[in-house]
RNA sequence: GGGAGUUUAGCUCAGCUGGGAGAGCAUCUGCCUUACAAGCAGGCGGUCGUAGGUUCGAGCCCUACAAUUCCCACCA
């Protein structure tokens, strides 16, 4: 028997998660006679511990994945965890730092050690987090970015795409972060306005006839200016195209050039080309051929380039010297304060700085197309749709993809160079001989490799590719990927082309997209607001299911949403609910032997509920299969609240108190009912429906409810006119209930109340107890209720009979209201022509109604 | 500069192919009714951002405007 005191979600969730895992319930399979459900989790980074955006994109995945498992279907949640190259080492660093010690000094071997303590450490530790949170992942299937078999595929992959030249090494402009000494990819970097100074400096004419002025906002570039560009239809520069100029600080000679690239109405309209140092520039300088002068190291000092004066100067340094100098020679026009918008690393926050480098690209034209083609013909689809136009739009302006990075922390490129005569091999292990001169020595290229390259596979290395293994073949394409809208287009986009390329195939069929976890003044969670909100805080206090519905319950797909403590308790009040109807049932089925529906004879209230009950199953099974998880959650909690809580239980007491045949057959029901509550409710919180039903009498009981089969719809369409009826007397009652509180009768008293219909006792008992009032046989005086099912009439001596006469009135003010409104659309001859048939037809009957109703109300007027 | 959202009750948000405006929280009133005071019952509260348009009918579709958030591009 369930008979336990309040919800302690404290005392069982622990050992409800350890019977999980004993049974195996997690572990997904190979399964025949099973359909294929899959989705791969996202990895989050080993940076840190969970956060509450993982909570809220991992509760999605397990509600889809209890759903499915309950459905029949070999459900695979597969989970793992990203090395996340750049912020790791970061991290690393950091920490050895505060040490006293360099990556340098400890050198690479010793660093991978630290590496791979920190990846176990944070991995185990967010893995723990997500298990607390009832997370039904088949951990033993977990998979890390770095661990041999994700590596083996990182490898293939990369030798793959080399040897269809899909991969090459180019020198590019790139972004150069001077903290991490490393060239960063596009999508890490992050700008942001920043308030500096517009420097104008005199640029003297070559032949000393006067000067020219450029704006800049980085002076200390100047050495590295091969050019002076004016845009070629600005008129006020036309004479002076292809004059030269003298540099200032410099002996060199540039010349003024005309591009398109420049904006005659920007500052003075002329603009000094530093090719080396800036993307636009490099690109003038290559329509040019201007020479590519590098003046900033990648340690971000000035080199030999700048001058004597300059070398080994830091850029700040070497700015204010350059402003001192010009002001000196009296080059500099002015300093004007200027606001712009500046690049920084994603990760160390430094100022980038654009720079040319030897890296290695991936091709990515032809790479693309099919990722675009798959969305287009609906191989793949995105929720909500309108996230394609992100996607469409990244995938159609994207450029070559930059995936080494001159760090330590990742997969080492596999490229190796003979020590001899240079020849670069791709290969999986150090080659032994070389195929061009027969030398055995060789050098493995030294930079690794973009941590999103290993993320890109990680849909099918996770599965087992490059080998044909018997999961790949079954789980693979995956069912659907839940990520938020902040990677759709950095993370999401590269596992599909990846997929094509190296599996031949989407590799998921679905892609839902969410929105973030704010606080609860709408604010993005971050350290530095200390706003943060630590899942394991709220669950290991309120219970991890409470938190769970925190974070989806009225969640729309892709919107942001806010996240507040009250949210949480209004969570846990449901769940006691939950808990407390749970120990109704117990206490009334305890010693009763439960039938099953086909051997009972429902009376209108079980009809009415299983009615109400096999609604609410379709509309949540449609709405998890629309990804809608939040409205699916919605809709069973309304069920669970209204419907069976407030209503069915309450209903239920006159039968159960009467005892007998029809306490067995309403206990019965309310079992078969609360059965089906917990099952509906097992996805979204598993911890306290699966304790609740390891405790409680049900009729044909699972082992567990995760693995029960979830609801189908039930066969109601005969229950139609016992439904109706009882939703009348519903409504019969909370209009007594309405009308007590309006003469201010306390909800405890019971009015004496006559009753003039056509109602059975069953339904007279059910209204007698739930408005609590007290039925007489003799009229009394009073305040006339009018209903569906008949007139109650409350005792009232305070009421005269003018006083009625006006209540009477009133309702019949408001009936024909109603009945012109009815009227009304149904004389308009274009509503019923082109209004919808039912539509039409229901408005009929209401209006019939309506008239009976008015013709008694005037009948009983007239007897007053 | 280009693009996408959002705007509905005091707060947080739902609202399906257009068919009588919803929930939770807060607030107010009455209740310790044998599952539940972490509760029950009832109430208050909305020209659905503004202005036009389409339609028999608009919170929903179209146009413009306003406020706000985000993404992309990166301004010498």
């Amino acid at each position: 028997m369930f008979n336990e005191k309040s919800y302690q979600p404290q005392e069982f969730e622990k050992n409800i998660y350890k019977f999980w895992e004993e049974k195996k319930y997690f572990s997904a399979n190979v399964d025949k006679n099973k359909k294929p459900f899959c989705i791969i989790m996202p990895p989050p980074n080993v940076t840190s511990q969970a956060h509450i955006g993982h909570a809220l994109d991992m509760t999605y995945q397990d509600v889809l994945v209890r759903f499915k498992r309950m459905q029949g279907y070999s459900a695979l949640w597969l989970p793992g965890a990203d090395h996340a190259a750049i912020a790791t080492e970061t991290k690393l660093v950091a920490k050895l730092k505060s040490e006293g010690k360099t990556k340098e000094q400890i050198g690479r071997a010793a660093f991978d050690k630290e590496a791979w303590d920190w990846y176990n450490y944070y991995g185990n530790r967010i893995m723990t987090q997500f298990k607390e949170l009832g997370f039904s992942a088949d951990w033993d299937k977990y998979r890390f970015t770095m661990d041999k078999q994700s590596t083996d595929a990182v490898l293939e992959a990369f030798i793959r795409l080399y040897n269809k030249g899909l991969i090459y090494r180019g020198t590019r402009q790139t972004h150069w972060c001077v903290s991490c000494k490393s060239v960063i990819s596009d999508d890490e970097v992050v700008y942001s306005e920043e308030q500096g100074n517009m420097w104008h400096i005199k640029y003297p004419f070559a032949d000393g006839s006067g000067h020219i002025i450029v704006a800049t906002t980085r002076p200390e570039t100047l050495f590295g200016d091969t050019a002076v560009a004016v845009n070629p239809k600005d008129k006020r520069y036309k004479n002076i195209v292809g004059k030269m100029l003298k540099l200032p600080l410099t002996n060199r000679q540039i010349p003024i050039i005309a591009d398109s690239y420049v904006e005659s109405d920007f500052g003075t309209g002329m603009v000094k080309i530093t090719p080396a140092h800036d993307p636009n520039d490099y690109e003038v300088g290559k329509r040019h051929n201007l020479e590519f002068i590098s003046v900033i190291d990648k340690e971000g000092k000035l080199t030999a380039n700048a001058g004597k004066d300059f070398i080994g100067m830091q850029i700040k340094e070497a700015r204010a010297k350059v402003e001192e100098l010009l002001k000196e020679q009296g080059l500099l026009e002015k300093v004007e304060p200027y606001k712009h918008s500046v690049g920084h690393c994603e990760r160390c926050k430094t100022a980038i700085e654009p720079m040319i480098t030897e890296q290695w690209f991936v091709k990515m034209k032809d790479l693309v197309k099919p990722a675009i083609e798959v969305v287009k013909n609906g191989g793949l689809k995105i929720h909500p749709k309108r996230f394609e136009k992100n996607y469409f739009h990244w995938l159609n302006n994207i450029q070559d993809w930059c995936i080494s990075r001159q760090i330590w922390t990742g997969h080492r490129i596999p490229i190796y160079y003979c020590d001899n005569c240079k020849n670069v091999i791709a290969s999986k292990a150090m080659p032994t001989k070389c195929d061009k001169c027969g030398h055995t020595h060789f050098t493995q290229d030294s930079d690794v490799l973009d941590t999103w390259f290993s993320s890109a596979l990680w849909p099918f290395s996770t599965l087992g590719w490059p080998n044909k293994t018997e999961l790949l073949d079954y789980f693979y394409p995956t069912s659907v990927l839940v990520t938020g809208y902040d990677i759709l287009t950095q993370w999401a986009t590269k596992m599909v082309y990846m997929g094509f390329e190296c599996a031949g195939q989407t590799p998921f069929k679905n892609c839902l997209i969410h929105g973030l976890v704010r606080d609860e003044f709408g604010r993005k969670m971050s350290k530095s607001l200390g706003n943060g909100i630590d899942p394991l805080e709220v669950s290991e206090k309120y219970g991890a299911d409470a938190l769970r519905i925190a974070l989806i319950k009225d969640m729309a797909l892709g919107m942001d949403s806010r996240f507040s403590m009250s949210k949480v308790d209004s969570a846990r009040a449901f769940i006691n609910k939950i808990w407390n109807a749970s120990k109704f049932v117990s206490l009334h089925n305890n010693d009763i032997e439960l039938l099953s529906l086909d051997n009972i004879r429902l009376e209108n209230k079980d009809k009415w509920i299983l009615t109400k009950l096999s609604d609410t199953i379709k509309t949540i099974t449609t709405n998890i299969e629309k990804f809608d998880v939040g409205l699916a959650l919605t809709n069973v909690m309304n069920f669970a609240l209204n419907d069976f809580c407030d209503w069915y239980i309450e209903l239920c007491k006159p039968s159960i108190y009467s005892g007998g045949v029809s306490k067995q057959n309403t206990v019965s029901v309310l079992s078969f009912v609360f059965d089906n509550v917990l099952k509906l409710l097992q996805p979204f919180i598993p911890f306290v429906t699966e304790y609740i039903y390891q405790n409680i009498k049900l009729f044909d009981k699972a082992s567990s409810v995760m693995i029960s089969a979830f609801p189908a719809p039930i066969k109601v369409t005969s229950y139609k006119e016992a439904y109706m009826l009882q939703e009348n007397i519903i409504e019969a009652i909370k209009q007594i209930r309405n009308t007590k509180a309006d003469l201010s009768i306390a909800s405890n008293q019971k009015p004496q109340t006559y009753y003039e219909g056509q109602l059975d006792n069953a339904g007279l008992n059910q209204i007698q107890k739930l408005a609590n009032i007290e039925f007489v046989t003799e009229k009394v005086h009073g305040n006339i209720v009018y209903t569906k099912v008949g007139d109650f009439i409350i005792a009232d001596q305070s009421k005269d009979i003018k006083e009625l006469k006006a209540d009477l009135s009133k309702e019949i003010e408001r009936i024909k209201f109603e009945i012109s409104r009815s009227s009304n659309m149904l004389s308009n001859p274009r509503f019923v022509e082109k209004a919808p048939k039912q539509l039409v037809e229901s408005e009929k009957e209401k209006l019939l109604e309506n008239q009976r109703t008015l013709s008694n109300l005037l009948k009983k007027l007239n007897s007053l």
